[in-house]
DNA sequence: GTCTATATCCAGATAGAC
DNA sequence: GTCTATCTGGATATAGAC
């Protein structure tokens, strides 16, 4: 009985995980509006209403990833400010870690490249801009510390420290996106092009 | 007779560009396939039906805004080139116009926009698609070209000038989009930001 | 849990009147 | 040149069978 029970979760569970996973895909690729139910059901091979047997709507399917890539994006960015590094260590670690993560994750690639659509679209679910505006912040802020700290022990270049976390992620989301118009065939640039941005001489 | 001719020329002249105007701005603001027809009609208060009097469908619109989009471009950069400055200087003031473009000028800011959507998208017309892989690589290789002098006469760092130039355009993209976001509270980062990833100190 | 209808709705596009 | 119908198609979402 209970082993019945569990594995049925477990199917549950799995199936959820795959339509997220598509979702992301199409989403990246053509956006909220563009990518119908259709495109992610006869990708996994399943009927389209048996998408609505696990999520109301494709907006709450974005919804949700929108909320995954947050909680990666900022667990990550706390864990980065915790860890007993300089501050010069700890953007160079962050740009050389965030290039490899966009070279060699697809999917991390697409959680990049959702937010980017999903804060410059106005087409998206309300609760989806709720927690963009919420949580976006959050990244910016962390990078602008470090940078703050670094250019207290002159290591760092004496520009605006909040406009160095500006460029320091709009560039990344410049590349992630570059990225997701040449998929494979993508290379990232040297770290060493970026960091020097930021870094004292 | 002539002159109702003209009369009526003029009209039709100025009804496409509101209508490619508001669309460049409903197409930066909400992506190709989610903004409607009657948006950019009860935006322009005429009726729907009018619009197909103009054009043939919402793709042939976004195709030409693309087509613009690269001629003033690639117009832009042919420019630049041709200018008698050093590749630094070159450089040096073309991100500081793109820079002030982004800041005040948003319907530049929307080209761009509109040109980073469609290339990172699928979602958009066949005939879109080929401007962009025709028109695309032209901006690329001439900010490479115009980096290369510069590693020559030894004003720019030795990183590999394609990977340079790729950083360039991704930067730019990454901050027309986060332009695109904030709207009128965007203020761009210091100029001297971007170039410190190119000169030599 | 999954599928096959089917209902509903909305946006794209057309036709014809003014 | 512009508007008001209207047609049509496609995509969302639901209902009911297996």
């Amino acid at each position: 009985m209970a082993r019945n029970k569990d594995m049925n979760q477990k199917i549950k569970d799995e199936r959820r995980e795959q339509i997220l996973s598509k979702a992301l895909m199409f989403y990246a690729k053509k956006g909220l509006s563009a990518t119908k139910i259709t495109d992610i059901a006869s990708a996994l091979s399943i009927s389209q209403g048996l998408i609505y047997h696990y999520y109301r709507s494709k907006e709450e399917i974005f919804t949700e990833l929108i909320g995954t890539a947050f909680e990666r994006m900022n667990e990550a960015c706390r864990w980065l400010e915790s860890q007993p590094m300089t501050a010069k260590e700890k953007i160079a670690f962050a740009i050389q870690e965030l290039l490899k993560l966009l070279e060699k994750d697809e999917d991390a690639a697409r959680y990049h490249l959702l937010i980017a659509q999903a804060a410059a679209s106005e087409a998206i679910p309300g609760e989806a801009k709720a927690i963009i505006e919420k949580e976006n912040t959050f990244s910016y802020e962390v990078i602008a510390r470090i940078i703050t700290d670094g250019q207290k022990d002159g290591s760092f270049k004496n520009y605006d420290a909040k406009e160095l976390a500006l460029v320091f992620w709009t560039s990344i989301n410049g590349l992630a996106i570059y990225k997701a118009v040449h998929g494979e065939k993508f290379k990232a640039p040297d770290a060493a092009i970026l960091t020097s941005m930021f870094f004292q001489e």
